[in-house]
DNA sequence: TCCAACCATTTTGTATGCATTGCTTCGAAC
DNA sequence: GTTCGAAGCAATGCATACAAAATGGTTGGA
């Protein structure tokens, strides 16, 4: 019983699957990393997280190798896997393309309400800022920013174009990851006010206005960015070898 | 000679082979995928591409995990992996990001080499669209096809955001694999005169004419499609990957 | 005292063996 | 003759064991 090895599926009632597992330690790492609750450099040795989620190193490697693809961490060979250091550079590369994509989404969205194909749309997207807003009232900025890339994400599902959907679940984690890593901490992250506004235009639908909020938006959150401070919070070792 | 291992040679590639296999594995798929050697639905099973490639199926496994993430292969659990089918819904919502993205890419790459900073640019573009063209003299359609992917990729490239490099580099195979899908043999894809004219729309500096080409450019691909040929068949491991 | 080389420890890279899952085929009953 | 079910088989999922590489400390020499 106390041998989580041999059959150990049995120990747990909720994930006896055993493709989840591998999908859990993906999601949590995710989290950790967007949540900045991992700071930028850390080392992700294998066999401690192997250690903490009770599977063995290959299953492990495989969420490893993922998060790499999306650049959340980066992979060096025999050294081991780091989180990813964003770099101002690449912040406001970030931002620029978003300028591109996410006023495009908005423009697909409106027309997709207005041929009735997403009547829900506007019911979610409400219901996400509500909770981005409960965790500003809490004071909690790290759910709130998190939150915010949420919102982000879901305008392009809702949007109806899953390649889309697809390319802003790459992006945001990468601007939530800068934001945190950049951004001053009394700064406000994605002024939620301005993702109610957005809704609005769309749900009057307002093409050129919300595109334009959406580009206003963006602009604010790069406005934000500090791009000298650039310090290095309790990191251990790995600082060191960016450096 | 004698000693191999110790300090002695640097001229040893940097590169260490552990790396550069699973590379390989995945390049080779990649490649295969592409220029339709391997045919959507085709079922990629673990051992058998193990046993060509001369490795263990472990390497086989990194390489098709990052083939999945790319949507280049589908993997089904406990099932294995397939080369995805594109369905001409997506094909038109790629079809559709990308007139959003590329006509970004060129003003970008304008700006650019007006400020100087990307002095090969031309350059390398006429380089590649020559390739394209032998290809097209050739008759070599696949690769024509697969070279063509690659001008689009080189212009974000050039363009100096390394983030819609990126994007680029996830759309244009799935682009690849759609005209081969469903676009009529007899018909040109993307007919290399019309990069010719681009490129020449980018050297002049007209951001605008540059711009309009591009979308252009991507409706004829898309209006190429036909929607309806949608056949799968089966072939031989060995001789697409090798022969 | 400082630099360099060596050895031990830790961590990643890889293969292999076993368990599990899904498919297929053969058999029997209706 | 058709259909449902069970057993066998093949392929994937996963863990463990082993090998290679790197890091850090230590020892020896200049």
């Amino acid at each position: 019983m106390t041998k989580p090895k041999s059959t150990a599926a049995k120990d747990a009632p909720p994930a006896p699957r055993a493709v989840a597992r591998q999908a859990d330690i993906h999601q949590s790492i995710y989290d950790a990393i967007v949540e900045h609750r991992l700071l930028p450099g850390t080392k992700l040795s294998e066999e401690r997280v192997a250690e903490l989620f009770a599977v063995s190193r290959t299953q492990v490697r495989a969420a490893l190798q993922r998060l790499a693809v999306e650049q959340l961490i980066t992979l060096i060979p025999n050294r081991g896997a780091f989180v990813t250091t964003p770099s101002a550079e690449e912040a406001h590369d970030v931002l620029s393309v978003r300028r591109t994509l996410e006023p495009a989404a908005v423009v697909r969205l409106i027309e997709r309400i207005a041929a009735g194909k997403a009547p829900t749309a506007i019911k979610q997207l409400r219901a996400l800022v509500k909770r981005e807003q409960q965790a500003h009232a809490r004071d909690d900025r790290r759910q709130a920013v998190r939150l915010s890339g949420d919102f982000h994400v879901l305008l392009a599902e809702v949007s109806g174009s899953s390649i889309l959907a697809r390319l802003m679940r790459e992006l945001t984690p990468l601007t939530c990851l800068a934001i945190l890593t950049f951004e001053a901490p009394t700064a406000v992250a994605c002024p939620n006010d301005e993702h109610a506004l957005l809704i609005d235009a769309i749900e009057a639908g307002d093409a050129a206005g919300a595109s334009q909020l959406m580009i206003d938006h963006l602009n604010h959150i790069e406005g934000a960015l500090k791009l000298d401070a650039q310090e290095v919070q309790e990191v251990d070792l790995a600082e060191v070898l960016f450096g």
